[in-house]
DNA sequence: TCGGTAAGTTAACCTAGGTTAGCGAAAGGT
DNA sequence: ACCTTTCGCTAACCTAGGTTAACTTACCGA
């Protein structure tokens, strides 16, 4: 597999956070001189204890940031697409989440320190990535309302409807459906449910005409019977 | 009932902010000319979807940040407390959560558009802000895990035990326990359940010597045996 | 003083989702 | 060609938490 590898300025530039750039902007960020970095799927990239001095800028593929919780259970706080940004945060410390790649990912990794600093006189930059992690918070807030207050059915539903939503924004889905990579075990841990579940709650979509999730791709069905379901709206993912 | 009325410089100096300003930054916030502001006990100080252009302070009491689903349910995604702050965006535009007062509040509002000119040329400020942001990354990461992977026990248990820890921060609460003016009824949009199932989860935690929230009163009854039941760990609180 | 409302409490019952157990298909390694 | 592992799928059963329906305070305002 080959990846499309643009450059990190490219990157920026690209949907979802959508940069538009100042000269002086484009050269701080070619300074930095990062170019794209390869995982193989299923490898764990940043573990919750340890000390991670990096942000990770998305380039392709799917990841996910979890939490591993003392009895063995996990749960995946967001799974990150491309052009989502992972770790912003301004101080080094103890990582509270794991990363791990879902399939083969191409990163951007910087250290947090030396992007702190390149963005010390770029305050457009600042505000940028203050948009990024806005958005980030309106997703987990959603994630939170899904596990919190909506049933299996519109919970799944709904969060498939997310991934579709997401993936159209960067070019990867459209209207009619997208490719999944997830396991059904992953979905679970995203939605806070069993495995076992997950399998009767997609069938449930299948049967109802609604989405079909199968053999690596999610199909939607009756966009329409769907959202009337789920209540979604897309809004809570622009930047603004 | 009469507040303590710290001026906004002094209000990122106190913890959990607990901000080391300099005299440029001191002198930049305080020409902001930001008094306290005071709302009455459950009141909504910002509707869900109304365009909302101020950023808060809070000061004194408890607020609660939340959505409203179409079926009537909702879901709190947060209590903020005395230091907390809400809202922090880099760009206006339609809120997507509804902010409201749990009790009678203080807070400092200031226009977002205002505070971001302010910051334009002070890096240290901006990056405050965005430590404040990735905690409140940190704790709502914490509420899904909670909400999606803990049963009604331990989820109720490590939730009282985190406004514990975050009022004992700011010198509201201790080891023994806390005042709290939470209805069960709103802990249980909190935590994902029904008020009645909060009722029995209190009563049980009461019954096994773990926690006690009665008559607006939390008190620790036995913090080892209940560190061992949730695995709270308060790491996720601090601002690095 | 008397309603009226909001908060807490409990019991009886029900169901959404978890648990256990097992099946077949596909993929990868040797 | 075989084994092993992972994934999807299903059925039978069980339980945590939701639902309905009271009753009890406490508070507040007329």
């Amino acid at each position: 597999m080959t990846f499309f590898a643009p450059t990190f300025a490219q990157f920026l530039e690209a949907p979802p956070v959508g940069a538009v750039l100042t000269r002086e902007e484009r050269d701080a960020i070619q300074s930095l001189n990062v170019g794209p970095k390869h995982y193989q799927s299923h490898t764990v990239i940043s573990r919750q204890g340890d000390v991670e001095p990096r942000i990770f800028f998305l380039n392709s593929g799917w990841a996910c940031v979890y939490r591993d919780l003392a009895n063995g259970d996990r749960q995946i706080i967001d799974i990150p697409l491309k052009g989502d940004i992972v770790g912003i945060r301004a101080v080094d410390g103890p990582n509270y989440n794991s990363l791990g790649s879902i399939t083969d990912l191409s990163v951007f990794e910087i250290s947090r320190h030396a992007l702190a600093k390149s963005l010390q006189h770029l305050p457009g930059l600042s505000r940028l990535f203050m948009r990024a992690a806005a958005r980030q918070y309106s997703i987990v807030t959603e994630h939170l309302t899904n596990t919190g207050r909506r049933n299996a059915l519109v919970r799944t539903a709904h969060y498939l409807q997310e991934l579709g939503a997401r993936l159209t924004a960067v070019g990867e889905g459209n209207e009619m459906g997208y490719e999944c990579p997830l396991t059904q075990h992953e979905l679970a841990d995203v939605l806070g449910l069993t495995a076992i579940h997950v399998n009767r709650t997609l069938r449930e979509l299948r049967e109802n005409e609604l989405v079909s999730f199968r053999s690596g791709f999610v199909e939607f069905l009756n966009k329409q019977k769907l959202t009337k379901l789920t209540s979604f709206d897309a809004d809570y993912l622009k930047m603004t």
